[in-house]
DNA sequence: TCTGGGGTCCTAGGACCC
DNA sequence: TCTGGGGTCCTAGGACCC
């Protein structure tokens, strides 16, 4: 038995945790840049704005109906986000957390008739505990979980837990819900099921085999099978990442070199930072930048570039010396780069790392000066230690737009609440 | 003028092997 | 003139997720 945990509009409810006066008022959260919107609560939703609407198309009815915006606060909804993940930790023998708002539960140690209030009471304790509203879907398979928990966040009827045990809860659940909303049914196989006929998760459910293999393949066929109540969709847990990305878009763009590099050199200091966490190395880096793709009156330009590291690594001084070749083979001087990040892929375990018998590279006094850097961090704060490429805050400040950033309730000192009794 | 960021898995086709 | 058959590995791009 799966039950899915799922937050409620849950950026919008982060915020609200600190901001208990916006409770039932339109509230969104907007993506880097202020550039999109990412995050919506049920008034906003009610509006008829819809999920990734640009900020710039929706001033007028945000300033008609008082919506109050937010730019986007990771440092705290990663934080909420553990916060939440630790309390269901407590509940089940195996959590597996699916983003940063979601996880699965096992729910095996339990009967199926004690699964519901089971669950409300979790929902209970997150409220109350934490601040934040969750709806919980229970099911055989994590598919019909998922659909359980649409039920759930729609129907305040449910106390915030909706089962699917037996059939027929099963048939008439699929019957009402639209086939475009099951996960794993993209804008693509949704086009599929349209000319097939398929409006309901019911009517997909209720073709053979063989039709679904003639128009799918692996996943396509798996969705069905989990529909029909069969466990097929295996997570893994494995929490090392098998890639890892920074990347920015700049509130206008960046012609300067010397400005894109020191960005850049940001970007690779966080996957480092990243990577370093999981104790891996990687062993190719992607550095690319472009233009916006909205305009055709400035050059434009998509630098990519992939580097082939010599061996495994983690040292951000080596990389900073293969990007920084990299990008300015690259560079075309006169784009606007309007956007730019650092992919870092074949990651390994950085316990064993096979050396090159080539490799000149002091790697032991690398090592050594990278834990120097990361004890002073440590110690006295993050990047307070930087490389000289890296960008200066002036920098930062003209070419990030976050104007309405919230505090970092939870994650720095200097941001925390004060209250006067 | 203004349009996000970070992931995973699957598949087809190329390169290569005997 | 006629030019096999059966594999594996790798990668870019597509599709999907939040």
């Amino acid at each position: 038995m799966y039950a899915l945990v799922d937050c409620n509009n849950f950026f919008v409810s982060c915020e609200r945790v600190f901001r208990p006066d916006l409770e039932g008022k339109p509230v969104l959260v907007m993506s880097g840049n202020d550039g999109c919107v990412i995050a919506r609560s049920n008034e906003v939703k009610a509006l008829g704005i819809g999920m990734g609407t640009p900020l710039f198309r929706i001033r007028d009815i945000i300033e008609r109906e008082h919506i109050t915006c937010f730019s986007t606060n990771f440092s705290l909804y990663g934080d909420i986000s553990s916060r939440i993940m630790s309390l269901l930790s407590r509940h089940t023998e195996s959590l597996q957390q699916y983003s940063i708002d979601e996880a699965f539960l096992r729910l095996d140690h339990l009967n199926p008739d004690e699964c519901k209030p089971y669950c409300e009471r979790i929902v209970r304790e997150i409220r109350s505990g934490i601040g934040v509203p969750v709806s919980i879907g229970i099911a055989h398979t994590k598919t019909l979980a998922k659909v359980a928990s649409k039920f759930a966040k729609k129907h305040t009827g449910y106390n915030g837990a909706c089962s699917i045990l037996t059939d027929e809860q099963r048939v008439k659940a699929l019957s009402l819900f639209p086939i475009e909303d099951v996960w794993g049914i993209g804008r693509k196989n949704f086009n599929k099921m349209q000319m097939a006929g398929v409006r309901t998760a019911l009517d997909l459910a209720n073709h053979d085999e063989q039709w679904v293999s003639n128009l799918f393949s692996r996943p396509g066929i798996a969705t069905w099978q989990e529909l029909r109540g069969v466990d097929c969709i295996e997570l893994s847990d494995l929490p090392e990442k098998k890639s890892i990305t920074v990347s920015r878009t700049f509130a206008s763009g960046i012609t300067d070199r010397r400005v894109i590099e020191s960005m850049l050199a940001d970007f690779l200091v966080s996957c480092c930072e990243k990577l370093r966490r999981q104790r891996s190395v990687c062993q190719q880096m992607t550095i690319f930048a472009m233009s916006s793709r909205f305009r055709t009156d400035t050059p434009g330009h998509y630098l990519s570039s992939l580097v082939s590291l010599p061996q495994p690594t983690s040292n951000v001084q080596e990389m900073l010396e293969y990007m920084l070749t990299a990008f300015r083979r690259e560079y075309r001087y006169g784009v606007p780069y309007k956007r730019a990040g650092i992919i870092l892929s074949q990651i390994s375990n950085g316990n064993v790392v096979q050396r090159s018998f080539f490799d000149e590279r002091d790697r032991e006094r690398d090592g050594r000066i990278q834990v120097a850097f990361d004890a002073v961090n440590h110690k006295f704060g993050r990047n307070r230690l930087r490389y000289a490429v890296q960008s200066s805050a002036e920098v930062r400040k003209d070419n990030f737009r976050l104007e309405h950033l919230s505090p970092r309730y939870t994650t720095s000192l200097d941001e925390i609440m004060t209250i006067k009794v």
